[in-house]
DNA sequence: ACTGTTTTTGAGCGATCACTCAAGTTATCA
DNA sequence: TGATAACTTGAGTGATCGCTCAAAAACAGT
């Protein structure tokens, strides 16, 4: 016997994290999120109780959509490798100047950088993330070592954190002002030297 | 006939840039910068202009001793290729943690991330120091190649571009919570991913 | 020591920050 | 349809933001 929200919590975050990607945690002021959101100061805290817990929630929802379009992307190739090389270039794709994208680089790197030395909760939050995708990509590079696709000495966790690294900087690279077309040769590049790390050379 | 200053500038500027690199652009409030310049607002604004003037003095205070540090590695090697593989090593161990540094991140990106969307005339001496990088590395290679170090074909303004991602990336994956043993693993595999650009193969 | 010039000082400016809450509104149920 | 409970509203909170400027302080030259 009472009245329902009249706001989808899902699509509230998921336009907060537009936002936040776009602007950063500081840079994005209550004022703007109350007008992205169209909430009152009211109803956003009684939905997500701070701030930091909204930015914290669209985090989680960032972090959550990246992992799908991973999976996405190995799902549609024929091996794990192909996948994550299809993904680089897809990453690349996404980060083109002109793209929709709210920011060319990665959310979660951005966090890491702007809350490392101002706002410990939310740093740790993007070192977890970080570290779980460090975690899923090991596990499929020991999946893609067990069936012969790897060079059998390859140290699976370490060419993980390569991978990984490669991916910052490609995104945060393509966040410069600079044509698309670099960004595509650089994301082939990157691919072309996990190459090097596959079987029968 | 009159007062002479009773900061040195230069000193001012260095601990501006210390702080700003540690806690960011909007992180770092003028209440904290005028803690650690040891100045007074009216001092600060005399000398720098405003909190914009301030941070672009330091950031390019950055730049030039990011550069400085460039040249001195490639000056103590044989080559350039070995100086630019030291170079990785390097950054590997100032970015480790437990360093005195301010942020195990460069500065200069961390920048970029920040103000792409916030702030233009920052982002955009973000974007000009990375592109000056990116032109000071493609000569470096293409004085490499000349000498013979390089394959022939090698496409050394693409090459470049890939090696300031690589750099970008091994500086902001190091910002994570990680053991500095795996952030020189990181940078020993980036070096060498070089060696196969180099001739003779 | 006095004068003239510059620098330093810090209280305080208006604006904006994240956030609160009492009042108003609306849907749901009996 | 009237009572009830939940949600929405937005003016307003104290705190902090970047920044100013009149007055005090300190040095250089005479």
């Amino acid at each position: 016997m009472a009245r329902n929200a009249r706001y989808d919590r899902q699509i509230a975050l998921d336009k907060a994290m537009n936002l936040f990607w776009e602007r950063g945690y500081a840079g994005a002021s209550m004022k703007q999120i109350e007008q992205a959101l169209d909430m009152r100061p009211g109803s956003i805290y009684a939905t997500f109780g701070s701030k930091d817990g909204l930015f914290s929630e669209a985090l989680a929802a960032y972090a959550q959509r990246s992992g799908l379009e991973l999976r996405e992307h190995l799902a549609g190739s024929p091996s794990v490798m192909d996948g994550l090389q299809e993904h680089l270039r897809c990453i690349a794709r996404q980060a083109s100047p002109g793209g929709e994208s709210p920011s060319r680089a990665c959310m979660v790197v951005k966090t890491l950088l702007e809350a490392s030395n101002t706002n410990t909760a939310i740093a740790n939050q993007a070192n977890s993330i970080l570290s779980a995708i460090e975690q899923a990509l090991t596990e499929l590079l020991e999946q893609s070592k067990r069936q012969g696709e790897l060079a059998p000495g390859t140290h699976c966790a370490r060419l993980a954190r390569l991978l990984q690294a490669q991916i910052i900087g490609l995104r945060s690279f393509a966040q410069r002002e600079i044509s698309s077309e670099q960004v595509a040769e650089l994301a082939e590049d990157m691919a072309a030297m996990l190459d090097h790390y596959r079987a029968r050379h």
